[in-house]
DNA sequence: TAGTGGTCTAGACCACAAA
DNA sequence: TTGTGGTCTAGACCACTAA
């Protein structure tokens, strides 16, 4: 129900409610949606903030509507998961694979010239710099070195634990959401250094991503560079013209 | 103004006139937008249909609000274009890049079983294939492989000149247009074909994308097999949370 | 014809920013 | 204090779908 005294709009709490509904598999694809007007008599407020509310799951992907018929529940597609910030655990998971994770190194270090314009900060101050290694069903898969802007994270490598996720810890014990990244793709050549780690030959093809993650409040907070095996990673994503 | 006999909603009316202020330039990045009150008065709409509007331009990313300042011009971000369709030509003038075109192969094929479940055809029936070089600078950059379902561009291979645009003439001879794309992007060796072509070593690293192209209709149109060179060649995109 | 979503009105009160 | 956008109400009429 709607909670009247609550400083979350109403629209915004039905929205949530009835997102519940379909993520919970309560309502599965190709289902009528409760119409507007049941949700009006059901959560005794007015047809405008129903139909904010359904918007925002238009806008999700997650209904879709037709005049004269009725509101649905919509089929998941792919493409719609195409551009979104997926961390390394569910990536492996959709594919079907056991993530697992190796740290290689965590430290506090000083920023040095290169981060200092990538990260918006002033050289010399604190960043947290993590290499992890990650397996697929115990195969070297990719090699992360994270770089996290500490002043936004203090300790935040002590309290990481190889099976939790940064994203995660992030959100939940500094109350910092990643909401937008950009990133550089290239394929290079595994130098010695990668080569070992991911347990291919000097100079295979490797997948190698460059990814600056912003928070909602569009603040620079981490630089990751990723080497994937080229033989078994595979990005996809979605475009529009 | 608003046309009240028009079967167009005025929401939308109003969406349009306001687009043409900002897209013309006669307001710039920055400036204040008419606010929802002035808008009101000017138009004689009610305040929800010209929240609507606002609406509008804000998910085209044109406008932006502040709750107790108003509504301003956006300002242009690169990020937004890094999920759109590119054509070749576009990217490398980007970078500052001349671009150019060698035709290596232009012939009408029947579709194999690969290309029957990718562009959604009958085994035997007609495909444009296309193979390109492509430079920049008048080094060779990338090796492009498209694959047309030529029912819906008959005679393209003809029409096809290599200062053209592929996409501009499905659109402007065949009223076809590129609407949405799905790829995957794997990091590969060259074979011996692709490294002589792209003048790299066998065994050097290669940005390989696989394209499929849809129509506004949602129909798949084109199948795109490209191979960057490594040393040269960066992908950009942008990620959601 | 009954029921659905699409559009539109004319108000109201609120939170927030700036003067 | 004034003006802005944010939220919300209680209606209305319309276009479309399906029975």
């Amino acid at each position: 129900m709607i909670n009247r005294d609550s400083r979350e709009p109403y629209y915004y709490q039905l929205y949530r409610l009835l997102r519940e509904d379909i993520t919970s598999g309560k309502l599965k694809p190709g289902d009528m949606h409760p119409t507007e007007a049941e949700l009006l008599e059901t959560f005794q407020v007015s047809r405008a903030t129903v139909r904010q509310a359904l918007d925002m799951l238009v806008a999700d992907g997650l209904v879709f509507r037709q005049r004269g018929r009725g509101t649905f529940i919509a089929r998941p597609t792919v493409e719609k998961e195409l551009n979104r910030i997926v961390s390394f655990t569910e990536d492996m998971e959709r594919l079907g694979f056991t993530a697992g994770t190796q740290i290689l190194a965590a430290e506090v270090q000083q920023a040095d010239e290169a981060i200092v314009h990538i990260l918006d900060v002033n050289r010399g101050q604190e960043i947290a710099y993590l290499k992890r290694l990650r397996l697929a069903d115990d195969d070297p898969m990719s090699l992360e070195e994270s770089v996290l802007v500490h002043h936004y994270c203090p300790g935040i490598l002590d309290a990481y634990q190889p099976h939790h996720s940064l994203r995660q810890l992030l959100q939940q014990q500094y109350g910092v959401v990643l909401a937008t990244a950009t990133q550089k793709v290239r394929a290079i050549s595994a130098d010695e250094t990668v080569a070992e780690s991911l347990s291919v030959d000097e100079g295979a093809a490797i997948l190698y991503i460059e990814r600056i993650s912003f928070t909602d409040a569009n603040v620079p907070i981490e630089f990751l560079k990723t080497y994937h095996r080229g033989d078994k990673y595979t990005l996809y994503n979605e475009l529009r013209a």
